[in-house]
RNA sequence: GGUCGCGUGGCCGAGUGGCUAGGCAGAGGUCUGCAAAACCUUGUACAGCGGUUCGAAUCCGCUCGCGACCUCCA
């Protein structure tokens, strides 16, 4: 069999470690997920496919994953906002709406987005808002521990305390004097001790929406709490993998790494992997920019960027065919190739669903090809093993995509590789297509069983050299997004590229 | 300013001391009524300058350029 030996990178230790379940074959993994007051953008894609795509190939080589991704619908404090009012509450008062009624919408159009992605559903998905007892709870348990202080009603974490215990910015590799040195003046802070302490509980203002009583008054949890929170109650205080953006990483993540060991005694989880960030034309993603694309504006092309629509599996293919870890550029262009590419797969997978095996005589079976096939099956598998590297792993499936169109227009005898050899080819690859990487057919608006019909009629015309009937018919199928596929000996479609 | 990362052929994007990445685009070919699809062939790429080495895109140094985080953000 292939290789299970995954090996992921570690942000805590730079380096590309053995994955070793605590408990196995159980995987705690832990994702943070987006905050909802807006609709789904971009930037929601990539770690939403990252991590699917991980959860999917943990589970493929044979793990129980519980897969937690929460949703905050407690906003975050704004940076500057000097009058405490969190994100949600912010734009319902825009909208005249209720803060969970603007969360609630925002959760629903990003599962639409997220399903569209074909992203599997985590198994838990705990709001912030459903969990303050916890938080409370945690809040507690911190300043039990002395690394919390409270000051007119909120609760800050003792950074410089902590510290004397355990190293803070091991995550990020900040160092903490500099961290001290280096902090700005900002708003609100002259509560803090120090600047680079923060909030574990807030007050809230009169006019302040969402608040809960507490020990301390009316407020709300601070920005790190509930990650901390609900990773442990679903996961354990020790859990196996923590994913997020690259730009959670500090100060969410290294926050999160304190609150942890302040009232468990450890690290959260014992991998945190890293998604990185995408641009648009090579510029950052920002909504003063201009450049902010929401998922639907990418589907339906409507933004002023954009010269077409992106399907969203164009979209999920492309973010693949990049290193999770590196920067990923959003063009036309790119796209425009992602497509093509997309769709040269799917092709692909429903040649290898329909293609059967035929013994033949008189052909013997070509070592060459059938160790080619065999060693790019074993490569993909290698390259997901190394870091889960998707774009790799892609790079070898192209190749049996050849094999396989191949077999199907008989320029390879399914008989030279052998039955053993040909059925794993079709079988690995529609694993690796469909399982693994998510990739699915997107079905043109054509009922299939006219489409046949069609294409007998387009063969007996054919037959018969009519060739403006002939015509006819590629024509409208084209117009259909449909490609009429001439062989020698027989007649199929494909989806246009 | 501090910390970290990146610069690969026309475009995107893997690789990271010697072994074809791959896709898109382009060129030639097979097939075809013509096409398309598919397949085959085709690209002397690794920012620049030095250094280490038998050998560097891959390691080290410098220079230039770009980006991320430090501040809402995935």
């Amino acid at each position: 069999m292939y290789s299970k030996d995954l090996k992921i990178y570690n942000t805590l230790s730079r380096k590309k470690e053995l994955f070793e379940p605590l408990n196995p074959p159980f995987v705690g993994m832990y994702v943070c997920g987006p905050t909802v007051y807006g609709d789904a953008h971009l930037g929601h894609a990539r770690p939403a496919i990252t991590f699917d795509t991980l959860y999917r190939y943990l589970t493929h080589l044979g793990n129980k994953v519980r897969y937690v991704r929460n949703i905050t619908d407690v906003g975050h404090l704004e940076a500057d906002a000097d009058d405490g009012e969190d994100k949600i509450a912010k734009k319902a008062k825009l909208e005249q709406l209720e803060p969970m009624e603007v969360a609630q919408h925002y959760t629903d159009t990003y599962h639409r987005d997220m399903d569209l992605l074909n992203t599997k559903k985590p198994n838990i998905e705990p709001r912030a808002t459903g969990h303050i007892p916890e938080q409370i709870q945690l809040v507690k348990d911190i300043l039990a521990e002395g690394l919390a202080y409270e000051v007119n009603g909120s609760v800050y974490f003792d950074v410089l305390k902590y510290h004397e215990r355990e190293k803070y910015g091991k995550l990020s590799g900040r160092i903490l004097e500099e961290l001290v040195s280096g902090s700005r003046e900002l708003d609100g802070q002259q509560e803090k001790r120090n600047p680079i302490d923060f909030a574990l509980w807030k007050k809230a203002s009169p006019e302040h929406l969402m608040k809960w009583d507490s020990p301390w008054g009316q407020g709300f949890p601070g920005w790190h709490l509930e990650c901390t929170a609900m990773s442990a109650k679903y996961l354990g205080k020790h859990f196996d993998i923590h994913g997020g953006g690259m730009d959670l990483m500090f100060p969410h993540h290294e926050c999160e790494i304190a609150q942890g060991n302040a009232c468990n005694h450890t690290d959260p989880a014992k991998y945190w992997m890293h998604n990185n960030m995408i641009t648009i034309n090579g510029q950052k993603m920002g909504k003063s920019l201009g450049n902010f694309i929401t998922l639907q504006q990418l589907f339906n092309g409507e933004h002023e960027l954009l010269e077409q629509a992106y399907s969203p599996m164009t979209i999920r293919y492309f973010i693949l065919t990049a290193h999770y870890r590196s920067t990923l550029d959003f063009s036309n262009d790119a796209l425009k190739a992602a497509q093509k590419g997309y769709k040269k797969i799917i092709n692909a997978l429903r040649i290898a669903k329909n293609l059967k095996f035929e013994q033949e005589e008189g052909v013997d079976i070509d070592e060459n090809q059938a160790k080619q096939v065999e060693q790019n099956i074993q490569n993909a598998y290698r390259a997901m093993n190394d870091d889960l590297n998707t774009a790799q792993a892609i790079g070898y499936l192209f190749n049996l995509t050849k094999k396989i169109n191949s077999c199907f227009t008989g320029q390879l005898k399914p008989a030279a590789l052998g039955k053993e050899v040909f059925e794993k080819m079709l079988d690995r690859y529609i694993v690796f297509v469909e399982d693994i990487l998510g990739l699915v057919e997107e079905k043109a608006d054509i009922q299939y069983s006219l489409l046949d019909a069609l294409l007998n009629v387009y063969g007996d015309a054919k037959k018969n050299r009519d060739y403006d009937l002939v015509d006819q018919i590629r024509a409208t199928l084209k117009t259909n997004g449909i490609i009429v596929k001439d062989m020698k000996d027989k007649i199929d479609w494909a989806y246009e590229e």
